[in-house]
DNA sequence: CACACGGTTCTACTTGATGTAGAAGTCTCG
DNA sequence: CGAGACTTCTACATCAAGTAGAACCGTGTG
């Protein structure tokens, strides 16, 4: 499974929160204005493209190589990606059924109204 | 989040597997069985009983410590487990509803049957 | 065409989690 | 009380992840 770091995470939600491509010199900056400003300390690029090519490994980032400051974005959106870790969780179990009785029980009641209507009639 | 090592998930698997109490020495034992002999080789005891203390730290194992060879045993059924931590990948989403789409998509025909079932009428 | 400079890749060190187990401490029964 | 079973301490190896300097590369400018 792709297991996440603070790092990796942090650059994740910026890259899901926007369609467009970014550089790792945009992104370097953009992580210095997130929320937990800590030491308001500014990472080093390379730092930022470390974990970008870790990413990139992991096929949770694709980046164009073509052009010069290279673009990166994410391959799937935080919604696919989340559903599929839920997916991937679910299938580790023997008995599914009951996983998901409990899943169930455990989202809330606007959640399950939501199920309702996805999982349609019949 | 509570991300196990194969070794971990191995005990995990065979505390999950019984209703009943084990001890240090019978996992051991039952490790050696695994299908996945790879080595053919047997852990220590001490390997098994460190692994046993970082899994009681993280709250999985609990185990009674009044009598003399220390039973342990799960604190959570592995449906439980597996649904609470499905629960926790989708609170890390923004958009719930979105990831749950998602996720219905992925589910077989007869887990949609389920969960239909579950979420009864209305 | 050479080079300066921005950008990327290599290499490397640190820390924390996990696998693994010997050494040492602690019960308990006989 | 002593031997043996059991547990805890301590320790080391490996791997992922954070972090970044050093070295390498590509391109536009003089």
């Amino acid at each position: 499974m792709a297991t996440l770091g603070d790092l990796e995470r942090t650059v994740m939600d910026l890259l899901w929160a926007t369609t467009e491509s970014t550089t790792a010199n945009e992104l370097r900056d953009a992580i210095a204005e997130v929320p937990a400003p800590e030491t308001g300390r500014e990472l080093a690029v390379t730092t930022v493209l470390t974990v970008l090519s870790r990413l990139e490994k992991k096929g949770l980032v694709e980046r164009e190589r073509n052009i010069r400051p290279h673009r990166y974005r994410s391959v799937t959106s935080r919604e696919d990606h989340t559903a599929e870790l839920m997916h991937e969780v679910l299938v580790t179990a023997p008995d599914r059924d009951a996983v998901l009785a409990r899943f169930i029980g455990s989202v809330s009641e606007a959640e399950a109204q939501t199920l309702r209507t996805l999982l349609g009639g019949s």
